[in-house]
DNA sequence: ACCTGAACACCGTTCAAGT
DNA sequence: ACCTGAACACCGTTCAAGT
């Protein structure tokens, strides 16, 4: 009934490997490793040192001080060499971001169930991301395919797994969870309530919209607006873990 | 204990409204709307007109088509005359966004309790964005503070609370929810497994890792390279919805 | 075979000069 | 008081010309 583990199909058309697959799409990620990695001469710019200096140009001057000229500018060579090592500004992006998400590797603390493990692993992911603003200006679902987004992914695969889901739900349970770490981090960032100054507008905000049209964000102006990410993320996180074990008990032990 | 519903702190010094505000800030909204709307002369361009040529630029075009210049010559005016209304691409997009996100309005169907409510509103919305993926490429959380998303959280709010969360939990809650909503479609953005192409390019890639390190992704690869943005959706959606109840049960009538 | 300078076709934004 | 043309300082990307 199961396929052999690693060979692929042996009537499966390869990808097209064409200069006009999409950074992010699985054909490209595959072309990507395909290529004879042309040892042809002793290159002195490198791909490794290309996403380097962007890396740190990215942490140190913002996601807009990304650009092609800076990059060229701090590696000491010329913008057309670049081009060279990566065929568009958005392959950049997708093979940094990728890069730049290699951590879910730090091994969450023994003696805790899957669920523990994964409220672990979701708030180091968004700690790194808290930290590193710039890569999460970035994130834009390309980067999903990519090696360290894989491992990622098979982390949390085997967190699921084991505990009671299908595959299937595994993995939609696993990427509606990194979905949601993203999503919390990206939309609050640099306007978040826990700036107190941001706070008080928000109180100044909701207090003076019209009271029948928006009762309740009149009446508890004072307390909402000292809801910030952080009570977004917690909340949203320990809701969906809960979620994900009552699909499990519901569950049981069926296949799918 | 409560505080007076509609009046401001007499003792609350008012925003800084000068042009150093960023778009999408507390103080930003405010000082928007006590700007005397100047009806000095009557205007041919106006701001509603350029939002509206915006709109259909983005529906049309896609979001790297919403430029200054595009624009200009959608309304038949020069690009500086746009700055005379917006101070910024920036400000447009997030006054745009705020704009194209009036449709939550659309009542859902009676009978329902308030999951159901909130499950349908969801869903709405994401199909919205969907149908409107420039919008979606647009979101950034600037627009969180904007007359349609106030309603927006109004409405959800009002569920949450109704169903008998703290002010302070439903926020979070209908928080969290929009987050999960807009990142599970911006995170999808054209790069979705539902495409079959796509989809067979992922189980080639799954297939074609390496065992030891990515097990499970390599055992499951057919099953894996099918689980689309749909199913990260409706999965991480009930996911939420659950873990409220959840909440819900255990706060019983606490107060926050 | 490799790298470069210089250009091309765009951006967002500003401002002196017009009416 | 309002609007404009034209510029400024940037972008990403390409390519003929060098070595």
């Amino acid at each position: 009934m199961r396929e052999p583990m690693t060979t692929a199909g042996a009537g499966d058309p390869p990808p097209e490997s064409g200069p006009g697959t999409r950074p992010g799409s699985a054909a490209w990620w595959l072309a990507r490793e395909q290529e004879p990695a042309r040892p042809r001469r002793r290159r002195s710019l490198t791909l490794e040192a290309i996403l380097d200096a962007s890396m740190t140009l990215l942490d140190t001057r913002g996601a807009a001080a990304l650009t092609m000229r800076n990059l060229a500018e701090a590696l000491g060579c010329t913008q057309a060499s670049l081009y060279r090592h990566v065929r568009n500004r958005d392959e950049l992006v997708t093979l940094l971001v990728d890069r730049a998400l290699g951590v879910a590797s730090a091994a969450p603390p023994e003696g805790t169930d899957w669920a523990g493990k994964a409220a672990w692993s979701a708030r180091l992911f968004r700690a790194h991301l808290l930290r590193h603003p710039g890569v999460a200006s970035l994130l834009r679902g390309t980067e999903r395919l990519g090696p360290n987004s894989l491992a990622g992914m098979e982390y949390a695969l085997g967190l699921f797994v084991g505990a009671g889901l299908s595959p299937r739900l595994a993995a939609a349970a696993a990427s509606s969870l990194a979905t949601f770490v993203i999503g919390s981090v990206r939309f609050n960032l640099g306007l978040d309530a826990s700036d107190s100054e941001e706070s008080r507008h928000r109180r100044l905000l909701y207090r003076s919209r019209d009271a029948t049209a928006l009762p309740l964000l009149v009446r508890h102006a004072d307390v909402l607006a000292e809801v910030g990410s952080d009570d977004e993320f917690e909340v949203g996180l320990t809701a969906l873990l809960t979620g994900f074990r009552v699909l499990i008990e519901q569950e049981g032990g069926a296949r799918d």
